[in-house]
DNA sequence: TCTTTAATGAGATTGAGTCTCAAAAGTAAT
DNA sequence: ATTACTTTTGAGACTCAATCTCATTAAAGA
């Protein structure tokens, strides 16, 4: 967790923003699980640790943390932006069940490189990627 | 156009509904372009067109049209959906510029394998999937 | 401490999208 | 064509995630 704290001091100081605990709050909260949670639930989560924190800062954190690649944004395309720590870095896209909500995460080295020679032959530079694969899991079908 | 009206009056019929002009009218407002439109600026241009069709009109009839395969709904993380007419149906993903808002399509038979090798893995049954590059492109950059 | 700047929180606001329900339009049988 | 029935439409109310406002609170610096 000292590590989590760091984290927190170096972005916000990269940022020319204060450290407060309720961003150090925010943050713990976001690190507790490898869920893809939505801003409401983290809110709630907290609010239900009994702590108190503003729906307002909550959002305002969760910005300053995805700008900072400490937390990833994912667009699951139900109206809701999730969230998921980068604590462990390592980069996946997701697989997701239409059915249950099941997240499953993926990754592959190949569609990773055929991208980079996609955005090489438009003259693009990638800066991020969306690659979702949407169905039902073996429960479910 | 003729051919496009037929596509409509098949695809209200298999759902059991009703032929109209209203949807008539949105579905060829559709089929005008190429571009990846929300259903306000298709809206917009309905109403900008002279006719009278009701945003509820607008919104319901989409989604009847997405359901039955005219017309692709794209989520380009922006907060709003946005559709493109499938009239030349083959499939294809976005690359995006998150400066100009330049949207280019590519399509790659070796990613959309491995995505079947994926599913396959995970014993995934795919149904749909999202896959877009976001960065700049080259008069951006 | 005093002054200045930044962050917070409660609640108002926005905006895409959905829902409601009375009125309008379509359908089918007489 | 008239009636009886069903479907669609449209105006506006509503929802919900997210953003904004601004008065209050907390932190930093002199
Ligand atoms: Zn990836
Ligand atoms: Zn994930
Ligand atoms: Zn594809
Ligand atoms: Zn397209």
């Amino acid at each position: 967790m000292a590590t989590n704290v760091q984290l927190l001091k170096d972005a916000l100081r990269k940022e020319g923003l204060l450290y407060t605990p309720q961003r150090q709050i925010i943050w713990d909260e976001i690190c507790k699980t490898d869920d893809h949670r939505d801003a409401e639930e983290i809110y709630f989560k907290i609010k239900q640790g009994g702590h108190k924190v503003s729906r307002a800062t909550v959002y305002r954190t969760i910005d300053v943390l995805v700008k900072n690649n400490l937390v990833r944004k994912l667009e699951l395309g139900d109206g809701r932006n999730r969230y998921e720590n980068k604590l462990d870095s390592s980069h996946h896209d997701h697989i997701v069940c239409i059915q249950c909500g099941r997240i499953d995460e993926f990754m592959d080295e190949n569609i990773e490189k055929l991208q980079d020679e996609i955005a090489k032959k438009y003259q693009f530079k990638i800066v991020r990627h969306i690659h979702q694969l949407f169905g039902l899991c073996r429960d479910c079908n």
